[in-house]
DNA sequence: TGTTAGCACTCAACTCTTAAGAGTGCTAAC
DNA sequence: GTTAGCACTCTTAAGAGTTGAGTGCTAACA
């Protein structure tokens, strides 16, 4: 058997009933509400049909159809298809130019949330393979030494060290000028053993002071590969029944709140290299577990070359993909943008 | 009608009781569980006292009895008053010592919650009444600035400015100095307009950016006003099932994840000068809408002088008060330690 | 006078039954 | 190939009856 036109059409129709209602949809339902003009019945052959190419399902005998994660994924891709081939002005200011990254995606992720009503993530962008650009050692007090690091995409890190003795202005200014020489331009990968025995040897007495700069560095860049992410929405959950129940809500409100978990969802968003656009995870897709009642729909966006982040929403396996897709694209879009006029 | 030792006995057992079940307590219950040696009936006759007293509430006429908010806040007064008196040993070691306070804050409000098992809640001390402590521009690349602010208690902000033309090292040298000298010591609310006139017009040419500097300041400092308040354990919230019906584990759960809201709680208690111990919001005493239905109870802590922060635990006004003191003491007394070795 | 036993009464919660209604599959006719 | 019609299935809601925990009150007892 064959899907032809018809029985998409009438897969449609089901998929969009019951992405408003949650309800189990009838034959009737779609005799009366498509533009198919046929009765009743030969929607119940169709549908019979439907059904045994894995397409909707029966929750009990005397029940309406529901969609399967096999039909949702049909819908999802040809939908894909079309949005991809629709021009898109998309040139709506949605996001107030803030200077704090943080402040940003936090509104960002309340922004998905809003706009959807289904629980928004944003993760923010992993630095760990940009350069060094500026590194400068301060003195604050007599015991205190303040190390600012600044990397590519201008993301800066601050490091307050406990120094034994009091160091005159030019050991500083030597410091400064012996960690500049060596790093700047450099990836923490590129920093080896070599290189660093070497300015040790450079900085004389006052080596354990470059080993703690080094160790600051790398402490500063490693702290942010344990990834931040926002998150927002968390009570949209509860609009759909089928996520409501206590068992579900509890299950997805906490990997909704232990950012560790969603992690994954970043990580595999990531991996995929060559993923420029939209990725959508029906149901059991989903590389996160706790929520394969969901559907995950994410995209990366890129702020400055190399700082990936992705963006994404969760919500019910009947969640309007089209409005959905359409927001995250529109989101993608601004903070690609946003550092690149 | 007196509140004898007798009746308060018995208010006792009956919250006890209600504090494990969350079940309405009859009177046979406590006749056999309590050492008092009374039959059923004479309980039932004190019960209808303590409920003329507004201690008790019965939810429906052949229900058992509830504490009333009244009779919670009787319970934990006394409560208090014990174990202000027990000698309190408390030297385990919870935190791992951080270097990053976020991280550190975040584990803490995670231990809480793990501990309890209700929800908690940490806020990031508010810096703002604090000096200012060291200030440092320097060159990033030939168009950005960068300015490093360091306040007392070693909180470090940094802002990059963009210039309009590079500067020579002896400017940036000059600006330092000035800026410097005027400005360390000084809270954010002493730096005022005649001073900043002052600044300007020895910057000479250079004024602007001295401006710059000062908005950054102000910038750097107010942002920290729109506090930072970590959560943890959402999830606990689904442990009492008088907190986990839709209606309210979606407000309580909005409420939560808003952390605006919660701020309320903070400003609250950072408000009360003389507030050393701990505070107990018992159903309508919260001063946060949304969580009328629970109890909350909060301490403050202070890092370093005026650092100031609260942690916190919210559930259900049937929790196990004891221990939530008991966490709550041993953590503020943890991080109260922290910067004091 | 305080305590207790006993009894009638109340009310939520559960179970069982019944009825309604939505929807299906199948058959026969167009 | 399409449709009308009918018997059948199964969920859901409503109602009736039952159970049991718990109360208030009264009368008797120490």
């Amino acid at each position: 058997m064959q899907l032809d036109e018809r029985k998409y059409t009438i897969l449609q129709a089901i998929i969009r009933t019951y992405l408003e209602t949650g309800e189990p949809v009838g034959s009737r339902t779609i005799s009366k509400y498509t533009d198919l003009n046929l009765s009743s019945a030969t929607i119940r052959n169709e549908m019979a049909d439907l059904e045994e190419l894995g397409y909707i399902l029966q929750p009990h005998t005397s029940a309406g159809r529901i969609p399967s994660d096999q039909g949702y994924r049909l819908y999802v891709d040809k939908m894909m298809e079309e949005k991809e081939r629709e021009v898109e002005e998309m040139k709506e200011v949605l996001l107030e130019k803030e200077d704090k990254m943080d402040h940003l995606l936090k509104q960002a992720a309340k922004m998905l949330a809003n706009n959807t009503e289904y629980a928004a993530m944003v993760s923010a962008p992993q630095y760990h393979r940009n350069k060094l650009k500026f590194i400068q050692l301060s003195r604050v007090d007599s015991r205190h030494l303040l190390a600012v690091i600044v990397v590519e995409g201008n993301v800066i890190k601050n490091t307050m060290m406990t120094v034994a003795e009091e160091l005159s202005d030019e050991t500083l200014l030597k410091l400064n000028i012996l960690l500049n020489t060596h790093l700047n331009g450099l990836t923490m990968e590129q920093i080896n053993l070599g290189m660093i025995a070497a300015m040790k040897q450079q900085a004389g007495i006052h080596s354990d002071i470059v080993a703690g700069v080094i160790d600051a560095v790398a402490e500063a860049i490693k702290a942010d590969e344990d990834l931040e992410i926002y998150t927002s929405g968390t009570k949209n959950f509860f609009k759909y029944p089928e996520l409501a129940d206590h068992e579900r809500a509890s299950e997805l409100i906490t990997t909704f709140e232990e950012k560790q978990l969603l992690s994954e969802l970043v990580q595999d968003n990531l991996a995929d290299e060559n993923n420029t656009g939209i990725q959508v995870y029906i149901g059991n897709e989903t590389p996160v577990q706790g929520m394969r009642d969901c559907s995950i729909v994410t995209a990366t966006y890129e702020l400055d070359e190399g700082m990936k982040g992705t963006i994404g929403i969760i919500g019910p396996k009947r969640m309007d993909y089209e409005k959905v897709v359409k927001n995250l694209k529109l989101l993608k879009n601004q903070l690609d943008d946003l550092y690149r006029k």
